[in-house]
DNA sequence: ATAGATATCGGTACCGTTACCGATTATGAT
DNA sequence: ATCATAATCGGTAACGGTACCGATATCTAT
């Protein structure tokens, strides 16, 4: 069998309460007591069970995160910033994902809850409120990262994606793009807000919106460069084809702009494409990709912030709203006219 | 305070003992009161303490996976296809990324095993053997996935690497390559086996191995795509410049591809270039990069496959391992002379 | 010498669940 | 009616820790 505390106690003649102490650093042993423990517990390579300590004191150090989709870079980035400044105040991450499916995020938001995390980040595929005032009900706190929820006061870290719509849509127009379509995303809040921005910034110019230029996120179980492919093929099948398109994301972005130029287009010249995740292989693609920056590392860092906080507080605090600007990177994809950089394939910021 | 078992015996008029056999789904107890018990428990919204439960059971139904990166689309992949297997038995994912840091990775091993997980998958960036000898005395079962380590007899899934090399140095041969260079990777089973695999693919073909042909992996933090950059820096500065590169990975490629063409140099036709991994952005690339196949989804099947037996077993069976074959896949970056393909940009297995 | 403070250690109860086995009741066969 | 058998239920003791508080020993000040 492995080896408990007992095990430990008996060897050193002391009390198990005190060697428990010891583990935790607590002050009230002597030096001398503390050392002979330590040494035991390292000739036998002692370590506490943690589902023991868990059921004592009622706290995992575990945070789960939920995401939809772990192999969007976006998220794989975000797990990865969170866990980094998690680990340093000795919590873990439990990471999972809903693959976009709302009764499997369901599923898993039970599970993680019945492991007993002391905190719950989730980017949510949900469109509903009613299962996060379950969870508020269990006590256990949890943060939204990404896409927010009506009428839900919860702690939330994410762009303003009004704003992504905007900046990316205002530069098109910069350019000179006079048809302006969108293929957007599902029905969370950035695809929705990234909708809004896109017609606040065509009503700002004065143009009018038009239907056939936004491409609703399809149903179907296709991968995502499929799903851009087919929406930019519904645009140029249009009589009076877009000379513009801002992507809800940079995968869909990039199967859009294969189509475009496998059928003859010239990117950006016939047509200027923006994305949004500004993704680490942009710069690589057969156009460089002009592209809205997330910050993904830095909602890791202030998700994990957050989650710190409410951890180290005996009362919980009230929920903090974390909303971070969007940044505009040009690359050649949106390089027309004046906007012509003198590098050719260098990104700037603007 | 949350419910607990007790409180759905006191009011369904039963004892817990008898309460815990109907979640567990025990047969000893009547229909009536099984159906009692379960609509209180659906009221309640009750859900098992799994802290409890593994403490008194010693399982925890905890799977944990050790990644090196999980940016990483390879090692996405794989966790990807392990949780869809695993889930389906009732067996949860635990997550960690070890960021190619072999401390970092004992440290999160010693988490994990503190966790009582009941089984443990790893792709290890350690050299050596000794902490997988205590993970052995510890009882808890492992899989190795992508990387093994001389001198191990453990279970074991992964490419055949040295097929891989092989594969894809004499690829580069057949188009017409003559001086063929190798961006190898870190010092670990795949890296070394990939070498292996391109030697004996030159000396096969009578090519001398040039060691000015050969770039290490760089101590250094820096990113992968700039690696690739430096080391066809290197090449390319080279008196005799070498006519076609086979890089470790696609992300060392696409670094290395950029460079190239940033610097005047045409692909295929100055020089070929071949990565390995197959990532899902290949065909979207400045030029569209060659590949191996390296069966991420089926790794996962597989090491969840060896996970189940191990856990659905009594005593624990004897070691397994599993060795793919790699798949050449060829697109734009290598097509040159009698193998250039009709269709501009379509992938072609071979 | 005595009281009080300080440092060091341990006893008891409990966290929520399950394993093991024994108890009770109902059922059916003879 | 009797007895074996099966079906249903529960008691007790763990699992490996921690919280809370009390006990003892040592030291200091008066």
């Amino acid at each position: 069998m492995t080896v408990r505390m007992r095990d430990i106690a008996r060897d050193v003649g002391v009390s198990i309460i005190t060697v428990s102490k010891v583990l935790r650093n607590h002050p009230d042993v002597a030096e001398e007591t503390r050392h002979r423990i330590l040494a035991r517990v390292q000739e036998l390579d002692y370590r506490p069970n943690l589902a023991a300590r868990t059921l004592a004191t009622g706290r995992t150090y575990l945070v789960g995160l939920i995401v939809p989709d772990l192999l969007h870079p976006f998220f794989a980035e975000i797990a990865n910033s969170l866990s980094d400044v998690l680990r340093k105040s000795g919590y873990y991450l439990i990471i999972s994902s809903s693959e976009e499916d709302p009764d499997l995020e369901k599923q898993e938001i039970h599970q993680l809850l019945s492991r007993q995390l002391d905190t719950l980040i989730i980017a949510s595929c949900r469109s509903t409120v009613e299962l996060f005032f379950r969870i508020e009900k269990e006590k256990t706190p949890y943060i939204l990262i990404d896409r927010s929820l009506p009428g839900l006061s919860a702690n939330y870290v994410g762009v303003d994606d009004v704003a992504v719509g905007r900046l990316a849509t205002k530069h098109l127009i910069n350019v000179g793009c006079k048809r302006i379509a969108h293929i957007r995303g599902p029905e969370t809040s950035p695809g929705v807000r990234r909708l809004e921005g896109y017609k606040e910034a065509l009503a700002q110019t004065g143009i009018k919106v038009n239907d056939d230029y936004i491409i609703q996120e399809p149903k179907g179980d296709v991968d995502t460069k499929q799903r851009g492919a087919d929406a930019m093929k519904q645009l140029l099948s249009l009589k009076a084809k877009p000379d513009g398109v801002f992507c809800f994301n940079d995968p869909l972005a990039m199967g859009a702009m294969d189509y475009a130029l496998d059928h003859g287009f010239r990117i950006p010249e016939d047509i200027a494409i923006i994305g949004c995740g500004n993704l680490h292989y942009d710069d690589s693609l057969r156009v460089g990709l002009s592209s809205i920056n997330q910050h993904s590392r830095k909602i890791g860092e202030e998700a994990a912030r957050i989650a710190l906080r409410i951890l180290n507080s005996k009362v919980s605090p009230s929920p903090e709203t974390v909303v971070l600007e969007p940044e505009l990177i040009v690359r050649e994809s949106t390089q027309r006219r004046s906007t012509r950089q003198t590098s050719s394939r260098g990104a700037t910021r603007q």
